[in-house]
This record gives structure tokens, sequence and C-alpha cells, in this order.
DNA sequence: TTATGCACGC
DNA sequence: GACGTACGTGCATAAT
């Protein structure tokens, strides 16, 4: 019977995999995507290869005899990030629960020692197979000895043999070593020879066979130039060739017949998997399956009572509280039923015997009376509808997740427990089914799930808690986004007034000037077509009428506004295109959109805050977004005249933050010139021209006004060079010179944006005031745009992070001080930077007072902060 | 149902 | 010099 040796370079692909997978993390927070991408390639190896024989070799250390012969080889290498070499000690782990052998050699590569036992195994006639990502290996292909590369990810690999290779290189296997110490390899820093690249390598090869053969006939080489640098470079191409070529004779002691392999243990390998989190694998051992799916459904009994008379002495005053809702949108909603959870017992409340009791009703309402759940804000807003005020919402598992990291977007439950390594319940998916399929399960699944979800709340709480100050994060929950939740939810259930017929007036007119924009616009391009559709517009635009190409997407032409602006003058369809664009969005989103979700009843919207979303603290706003609404121009402003007071002689107030993130950034990075620009309360656009371009503040010109304007914009929401450019339509090259000249007049801002990356490659996350974080695990990636993305975001957060722990903390204090100076003003909206409210006309005064105080005093810093006001009859007039 | 392009706000 | 560029939500289209 045939022999078949593998040979796996570890290092290669556990670098390959590593770089090629997204950062995941199991449920303890380790790394593991390395050891998970190398154990997808280890799995289909044994599949597809079936090897007799398997070794996994790795580099030894950090220097090798290579660098005997050139102290610079593999110089100017990045570190190995940490989160890589984390994951060594679980591959190794890995290979032992697979029982592969793995082995190493103090001052060789894994290379040499996959060099050295192929050349043993073809003297025993075995077939041989390496697994790289190092296109050094190939040196090593012959008739027995195969190498497969990674091409792309870790389980796509490419087989060379002989033929092949010569077909995609151009080169036979022999003349690698030759081809790398002509050409050199910046990977491993070996020099080869400056200005010869695969093109002429390749030529010299065919010529001449070798790079000896080369220098012995160096008369015969075409080009002057070539002889030159051939000759002046002599030495390092001769020492490149010696650091290329592998030791095929190293000192390996592990013989053939110790590598033989004949199979894995199942259970010990499922163990392993489980622990490290790969579910996804375990279908693919041997007797994975059975095992995971009898696990699934081995959830621990769970013994719970439904309640058809809700009886004081169940609670405890600490429960657990869980609410079910059919739908989404939980102002609209159906409560299901309610899951409590104490140290007493597990119950089920179905839904009517709930509300139908005073007894709950008497203790949800129960300050004193503790409950711990998952959205309190959602608990409000679905109480309150049922006309019960809901109080003492002391722990809220959602938002306490969304704090502990606020990138995971999984924060439902089961999802959370599961993170926590709590397994005893389902996944709603699970319950409830997904998509077309989803529906109400019976009432005795539903109840069970219902229970073991507030189960999972009560068992969880201290944990939850314990992680929360042991990041220092306590105040901000517990002081922060829990009291938020309880005002958002006000918020939530008293809405907003619309003015229906407005918007119906609007419609009407927009309706009329779209048709005759789309019968204008058909008329110009000669034939019907579909206006909102890009794929067709792009047809219109640059085939048929042959308008130039400026930009494309992935699919096609891009038909952007950017785009068309360029086109205006080009053709008389552009202005009308860009004004159908306009109103056509106005009519859909806003107009449309808008009356859809208007109550009938009480002529109302009621938007949704989501306050466990943002990667920055920001809340956002659904069904519908209330945070967007048009304002720029004038034509989409008039929206806003469809917001209007509920009640008579009220008025809309706005109170909005005057530049709330530069103030922020002034505060934390300590900069003083922007502390004192704050400080005399000069225009900061102004101020910033006149020290980018060095001007008296006399001869700032409104273009530069407004090019300052873009940059600090552009600090404020960390854009990049490229980001600028776009915005001011100049080069990058321009924009870049913008951000030195800013960073050169604001040097504390630059040493901010300095110090904050720094700590944020330590750290591994970044901070807001009110120690709110966010993670950046790419911030070490060897990948540019990653790690870019990741340095911008680091400067960026803490300033809009603690900009939205401001305006957060004033919703709360403005809250409580317009019950306490008993206020008929309400809260309505919050837009980021602004707060809006309706109010009595004679309250205006008064509560321009408080407001100001509220939002001016809410937390102090090193520069003032600025609040604009205005109020009106309607949205649109409160300017 | 899902992905894409586009547009609105801060 | 690569590469694709803040944070969101929602609409329409087109492919699945």
């Amino acid at each position: 019977m045939s022999q078949k040796l593998v040979l796996i370079d570890g290092n290669s692909i556990l670098y390959r995999a590593f770089f090629a997978l997204p950062l995941l993390n199991n449920e303890k927070g380790v790394y593991t995507n390395a050891v998970y991408g190398f154990t997808t390639m280890l799995l289909r190896i044994l599949e597809e290869e079936k090897p007799t024989h398997l070794l996994v070799a790795f580099d030894a250390g950090k220097t090798t005899f290579r660098h005997k012969t050139y102290t610079e080889y593999k110089g100017g290498r990045q570190k190995t990030p940490s989160e890589l070499s984390e994951q060594f000690p679980l591959v190794k782990e890995l290979l032992e629960s697979f029982e592969i052998s793995h082995y190493e050699i103090d001052q060789f590569e894994a290379d040499d020692i996959i060099g050295t036992l192929s050349k043993s195994a073809k003297q025993d006639d075995m077939e041989v197979k390496v697994i790289s990502g190092d296109r050094d290996l190939l040196q090593l292909v012959d008739k027995d000895v195969n190498v497969s590369l990674t091409k792309k990810g870790v389980t796509n690999i490419e087989n060379y043999t002989p033929d092949f290779l010569e077909e995609k290189m151009g080169i036979r296997p022999d003349q690698v070593v030759d081809m790398k110490a002509l050409m050199g390899d910046s990977s491993d820093n070996i020099p080869g020879i400056p200005g010869v690249g695969e093109k002429t390598a390749v030529k010299l090869l065919n010529q001449f066979g070798t790079l000896e053969s080369i220098y012995e006939n160096m008369d015969e080489v075409s080009g002057k130039k070539l002889k030159e640098k051939l000759e002046n470079h002599k030495d390092d191409a001769f020492m490149s060739k010696e650091l290329a070529t592998i030791n095929r004779d190293s000192p390996v002691t592990v013989k053939l017949t110790d590598v033989t392999y004949d199979g894995y243990p199942s259970q010990k390998v499922l163990g392993l998997f489980k622990e490290l989190g790969f579910h996804s694998l375990l279908t693919r051992i041997d007797g994975g399956e059975a095992e995971t799916e009898e696990q699934a459904d081995a959830l621990e009994d769970i013994d719970f009572t439904v309640i058809e008379d809700v009886k004081s002495d169940m609670f405890t005053g600490e429960d657990a509280l869980f609410v079910e809702m059919l739908e989404e949108h939980y102002y609209y909603g159906t409560i299901l039923g309610f899951g409590v959870v104490n140290n007493q017992g597990h119950y089920f409340i179905p839904t009517v015997a709930a509300l139908e009791s005073d007894v709950f009703k008497n203790w949800a309402e129960n300050k004193d009376k503790k409950k711990f759940v998952f959205d309190a804000k959602r608990v409000t807003v679905a109480l309150k509808r049922k006309g019960i005020d809901i109080k003492g919402l002391s722990f809220d598992m959602l938002l306490a997740s969304y704090i502990i990291n606020p990138a995971e977007n999984h924060h439902d439950v089961p999802s959370i427990s599961q993170r926590m390594n709590y397994h005893n319940l389902s996944y709603d998916e699970e319950v409830f089914g997904k998509g077309a399929k989803q529906k109400v399960p019976e009432s005795e699944v539903l109840s069970e799930h219902v229970v073991r979800k507030a189960n999972a709340i009560f068992h969880l709480k201290d944990q939850i808690v314990e992680k929360l100050k042991e990041n220092d994060q306590q105040r901000l929950y517990t002081e922060l986004e829990l009291p938020l939740a309880t005002v958002l939810g006000e918020m939530e259930y008293y809405g907003v007034k619309v003015d229906t017929n407005r918007l119906n007036e609007m419609g009407e007119e927009l309706k009329e000037r779209l048709d005759t924009l789309e019968q204008e616009i058909y008329e110009l391009a000669g034939e019907r077509f579909n206006i909102n559709s890009p794929k067709q517009l792009g047809v219109i635009l640059f085939e048929k009428l042959e308008l130039p190409v400026i930009k494309k997407t992935k699919t096609g032409y891009s038909t952007a506004a950017d785009v068309l602006e360029q086109l205006k003058d080009k053709h008389e369809i552009m202005p009308k295109i860009l004004l159908y664009r306009q109103l056509g969005k106005l009519q859909s989103t806003y107009i449309e959109g808008l009356l859809k979700v208007v109550d009938e009843d009480e002529q109302k919207i009621h938007t949704r805050f989501n306050q466990a979303l943002t990667q920055t603290g920001r809340l956002s706003s659904t069904e519908p977004n209330l945070q967007n609404i048009p304002i720029r121009l004038e034509e989409g402003r008039k929206i806003r005249q469809a917001f209007v007071p509920s009640n008579e002689n009220w008025v809309i107030f706005a109170g909005d933050y005057s530049q709330i993130e530069l103030r922020v950034l002034a505060h934390i990075a300590g900069d003083e010139k922007l502390i004192d620009a704050f400080r005399n309360n000069q225009d900061i656009h102004t101020k910033t021209a006149m020290d980018v371009f060095n001007v008296s503040e006399d001869d700032v010109t409104s273009n530069m006004r407004r090019q300052a304007k873009a940059v600090n914009f552009g600090i404020v929401y960390g854009i990049s060079d490229y980001g600028l450019s776009q915005s001011l339509g100049i080069t990058r090259k321009e924009a870049k010179a913008f951000i030195e000249a800013y960073f050169e007049s604001f040097p504390g801002v630059k040493k901010y944006m300095d110090e904050i990356v720094k700590e944020a490659k330590q750290n591994g996350y970044v901070q807001t005031l009110m120690n709110r974080r966010r993670y950046l695990p790419e911030i070490n990636s060897r990948n540019f745009n990653r790690r870019s993305f990741a340095e911008r975001t680091a400067m960026n957060t803490p300033i809009q992070g603690s900009a939205a722990d401001i305006i957060k903390k004033a919703m709360i204090d403005l809250a409580a001080r317009l019950e306490e100076e008993k206020f008929e003003a309400k809260l309505l909206l919050q837009v980021h930077d602004e707060l809006i409210l309706e109010a009595p006309e004679n309250e205006v005064e008064q509560l321009q007072q408080t407001v100001l105080d509220v939002m001016v005093n809410t937390v102090q810093l090193d520069v003032p902060l600025k609040v604009d006001f205005a109020h009106g009859t309607t949205w649109f007039d409160a300017k």
C-alpha cells in the first residue's frame, strides 16, 4: 500500500488564517480565529489526503542559522500581534487532541524541517504533500513531492506539481531559489538584485538555467544596465540564494515512523471544539452530529408554575421579570406573557392574569420591589399602555450587555447568556421560527421559554454587575443608561403630534411636481424608464446620452448626487433628475413614510429610540426615524411644519448644544488654543481658518471658513484625508495638507490624537468621559485599511461618545427638573445634540432658563458649554 | 428575502 | 502605494 506523508507549515498557515479571518473570540474572550482557520484547513486535509503520516512543523525561535549569514534576515518584520501569538499554545493543544505530531528545532525554520523530512520520505518511496502559504516551499516540488499553497483564506488551496509550477511561473522547481536570489523578497528582507523583478528573473533563468551560470556567461547577458546591476550586486545575489535555500539535511531527530497517523479520538476532539466554541465544526467530526443535537435538546429541566391568580407572596422584592411580546414594536405590540423568577420559584403569568390583577399592578408599581429585566424601556412602554407604571427597575440585562461591549450585535437574553457560558435556554429563533415561518408556539413551549429567559436574567445578574464594576462602568450603567431608559420610555409613550393634513397637502403638491418632472425627463431621454432605478438611469445617461462616466460602482455606473452634480451643465436633463431625486425622497420617505406610522386615533407618532445599538453611545431612532427629518434644504425643511404641539397654545421648543463635539475635544485634548477660543466665545470655524491659513480675522474669506468648517467636521467625525477631499472637492494631497496645517495650529489636538491611538493599541479599547468603551481589535491589524479605520475610530469615539454621554445626562437632569418644578412641558425628541420639547406658550421663558441651566451645567468641562434656543408653532418655526 | 444604491440627519 | 473611507434609518429596485 502506498504511503503518504503530509507536512504542514504551522506558522505559515496560522499567519494566513489570522489575517484572512475576522478577529473572532469565543465566549471566554480568547481569540480563536487563526486556530479556527487552521482547523478547517486541517479537517479538509484529513478528508481529502488521508495521510498515513502527518506532521506539523513550526519555526523555533527568533534567530536561525540564517542570521549568521545575514543578521538582517527577516528584519523589518512587524512583531507578531499578541492576538495571534496567544493562539500558538491553543493550536498545539488542538494538535495534541488530534494526536498529530508537531515539531520544531532550535535555530531552524519550519521550511527546513519540511525539506528534510520530505527528502527522507522520498528515499522511502513515499508520496509527499506539503501545505503552506509560503511560496519558498515551491523549491521542494518534484514528481513525488507536491506543494499546496493557500490561495485566498486557508481552505482554498492550489496544488503545485512540477508541470503546474512551470506553467504558472515559467521556471522549473529547482530554479525557485535562483529566482529568489535575483528578485529578493521584501517579506524576509532578502535583498536580491535591485531593479530585477519577476519578468527579468524568468528571462534570465530561461536563458541561463541557474544563478551561477548567469555569472559564468555574463557576456551573453543583454542590456548594459542589467549587466551593471548584476555585477554590482553579485555578493547579494549569492547570499540571497543561500538564504532562500531550504536546508534538506537539518538535524531532525524525529523519524518517519514517529509520525504515522491513523485518525483522531472523536470524543477528545469534540470536547476541545466545544471548549473553543467551534460549534459549526462539530458536525464534521465523527459522532459530532448526534452529540450536539442531543446537547441542544438537553436543556436542564425547569419546574415552573403557571399562575392563574397572582398572589403577593410569590414576589420577594428581588425578582427577575421577562416580558415576552409578539411584535418588535412594543408600543403597538401584544404581550404574550410574563416570566418571573426569584429565589423561591419560577412562574409564568399569562397576560390576562397579570393585567387584570391588582396584586400584579401593585407589585409592579412599587419602587421598593426590585425588578431585574431585559430592556427596561420596552417593559416600561408596554406596561404603560396597559395602565401600569412600572417602578423599581434596578437591573437591565440589555443595557448592561450593551455597555460591556457595544460591538456585540446580538443583545438578546439567549445570546447574552451563551456569551456568559450559561446554556440553559434556547434561542428565540428556535422557539418562534424565523422569517415567514415565524409563529407563536403552543403555550407550554412558550411559557417554558419565557420562564427560562427570566431565569437566565436572575442567574446572570450578579455576574454582569461584577463585570461592570471590573470595567469601572457601574456609574455609567446605574446613573446614566438605566435612568435614561425611563426618560426615553416616557418620551416614546407620549409621542409627537403630527398635522396629517399638512403632510397630505405637501404630498399633493409634490405629486404634481413629480409627475411634470417625470414627463419632462422622459421627453429629454426620448423614452420612458424607471428614474428610481440607478441601473436604468445609468443606461440612459451614460449610454444613450453618452454623458462622461465619472464614477463606477461595483455593479455599474454611479448615479450618486455628487456625480450628477458634475454633469449638471452637460445636459438639460440633469437638473431635472436631481430635482426629481430630491422631491422623490421627500415624497417616499417623509410624506408617505411618516403618514404610514401616524397613530390614527391620536394623530401622534411614537418613534422608538434604540438605546443599545450604536458603537459610539449615541441613540438611534426607528419606525420612523425622527433623527433625520430634513433641515438643510428649504424644500425638505418644510416637512417640519407637520410636527406640531399636541395642545392648543403650546409651542415646539428646541435647545441645541453649539459645537459640543469640538468643545469636548478641547476639553479632553487640553489644547490651549482651542480652549481659549471657546472661552472667548469665538466663531470656531473662523478661528480655525485664521490659524490654518495664517491670516487675521478680517482676512478670512467665506471660502476659507467653509474649508475650515469641513476640517472641523472631519475631526469630529473621524474622516480620512480621502473623506475630506471628497467633501471639499479637492485632491487628497491638498486635504492631507489641510489636516497637517490644522494639527500644526492645534498641537494639543495633535498630541491627543497620537496618544489616544497609542492607548488604544495598548489597551485594545478607548473610553469616553463617562467610561463608555469601544473595543478596537483591528488597531494592530496588518491590513492598512482596517488599521487606519480603527485608528480614526480611536480618535473619534471619545469625542462623539462623550458628547453622547453629556446630552444623555442632561436629559435625565432635565426630566427631573421638569417634574420638580412642575412644568407641563414635555420632552419629545433627542437629535444627538439637541432636545426637542413641547410646552405651553406661557412656560417658554421659564423653561428656557431651566433647560439652559441643565444643559450647560450637567457636566463641568474646561470649556463652557453653549446652548442655542428656538421655539415656534411648529418644529419648522422653532428655528 | 437579501443585497445594493441612494439620500436624509448629526 | 495599496485599499475604501463617521454614525445611523429607510426607501426603491433587482436578483434570489
